[in-house]
DNA sequence: GTCTATATCTCGATAGAC
DNA sequence: GTCTATCGAGATATAGAC
C-alpha cells in the first residue's frame, strides 16, 4: 500500500520542488537568460523529466508567478491580523525594507518578470503579472479606504509605484542602502498622510 | 574627389543608422529577444556587414545606451535654459507625462534595459547603465541644490524613483493613464517642496 | 513515471568572394 | 568596404527505452 502512494508523493514533491526553484531562479538570471537545464540543476530533476511536469517552458515561467502570486498573498493575509490599516502598510514597507538586499541584487521579482515578460511580442504572460501586481494594489486600495484617505487607489498607485522605483534603482546602482533610505521616507509619508488634509 | 568622400560619408551614416535603429528595436523587444538580423533589418543593412561596425552584440548594445545618454545630454542641457530650477523640474516631469503612449508600451528606454542587463553573469554592461541613471540623478540634485532644499540627493532619487515605478506600473498595466495622473501628483509636489520646511 | 539521447531550430559570429 | 553563405554553439522540445 505504501508502495502506491509513495511515488505519487514523489511525484508532488518533484513538481513542487521545479516550481520553487523557477520562481527562484528566474527572478536572479531572468526570463531568457535562464535554460531548463538550469532549473532541473536546482531542483535536482533530470531534463527530460521536467516535460513529463510541465509542457513548455512558458509553463514553468507561469507557476513561477503563480508561487510569487501565493506568496504576496500569504504575507498580506498575516498583516491582515494587525488591527491599523496605517500599521499594516507600515509593516509592508518594512518588509520591503528588510529585503533590500534581495532587491540591490536581483531587483523585486514581479517587477523585472513585468518588465521582461513586456518585451515579448507574444503577449501570453502579460495578463498574469498584470494580476499580480493589481492583487497588490487593491489590497493596499483597501488600506487606505480604510484610513479614510481620498483617492485611495491613487494612494496604493503612488506607494506601489515608489517601490518598484526604488527596487529597479538600488539594483541598477547595486545600492541596498538606497532602499533602506527610500524605505525610511516612504514611512514618513505614510505617517503623515492626513485623512482631513486635501487629496496628496 | 568626391568619389572619396562619398563612401566615407555613406558609411559613417551606416553607423548612425545602426545605432538609431539598435536604440529603438533594444528598447521595443529587449536585448535578449532582439537579433542582429532585426536590427541590421530596421537600418537596412545587410547582416554580414553589421559586424564591420561592431564586432559584438554587446557593442551595439553599448552604442545604443551611449545614443540614450546623448539624448538626455541634450534635453538636460535646453532645460537649463529655464530661468528657476522648479521650472526646470518641473518640465521634466511634463517631458515624462508626455512620452506616457511609449512608456505604456515599452517602459523607460534605460530603465528597461537596466533590468535586463542586470540579469546577466556577466556584468560588462551594468556600469554603463548605471552611469546614464547616475547623470539623470546628479543633474535633479543640482536643481534641488539651488533650490536650497535639504538633502538634495535624496530628493532626486525619490524623483527618479518615481519616474522609473510609474513607468514600471504604466506597462506592466498597459496604462499611459496611470503615467499622466502620477505625473500630475509629481508636479504637485515639487510646487510644495519648501525650502523652510525639515527634511521631507 | 523516469531518464538518456538526440532531433531541430535559432542566433551570433566568421569566411571569403567581390 | 560590402555582402552571401554558412559554421558551430546552445537552446527547447521530443522519441523511445526502461
Amino acid at each position: 500500500m505504501t508502495d502506491s502512494v509513495k511515488p505519487r508523493a514523489r511525484a508532488a514533491d518533484k513538481r513542487r520542488r521545479l516550481t520553487t526553484e523557477a520562481a527562484r531562479v528566474l527572478h536572479e538570471q531572468g526570463v531568457e537568460r535562464t535554460t531548463l537545464a538550469d532549473i532541473a540543476r536546482a531542483a535536482d530533476v533530470p531534463l527530460g523529466n521536467v516535460y513529463y511536469y510541465f509542457k513548455t517552458k512558458d509553463e514553468l515561467v507561469s507557476a513561477a508567478l503563480s508561487e510569487h502570486s501565493a506568496r504576496l498573498a500569504e504575507f498580506t493575509d498575516r498583516l491582515d491580523l494587525l488591527p491599523d490599516p496605517r500599521e499594516r502598510l507600515a509593516a509592508l514597507v518594512q518588509s520591503w525594507i528588510d529585503r533590500r538586499e534581495t532587491a540591490a541584487r536581483h531587483g523585486c521579482p514581479t517587477g523585472t518578470l513585468a518588465v521582461e515578460l513586456d518585451k515579448r511580442a507574444d503577449g501570453t504572460l502579460d495578463a498574469e503579472v498584470a494580476a499580480v501586481i493589481r492583487r497588490l494594489l487593491e489590497w493596499a486600495t483597501e488600506q487606505f479606504r480604510q484610513l479614510g484617505l481620498p483617492e485611495p487607489d491613487e494612494l496604493a498607485v503612488t506607494l506601489v509605484s515608489a517601490y518598484q522605483g526604488m527596487s529597479l534603482l538600488a539594483n541598477a546602482l547595486r545600492d541596498p542602502d538606497l532602499m533602506a533610505r527610500q524605505g525610511a521616507r516612504l514611512l514618513r509619508w505614510l505617517n503623515a498622510l492626513d485623512a482631513t488634509a486635501p487629496a496628496d
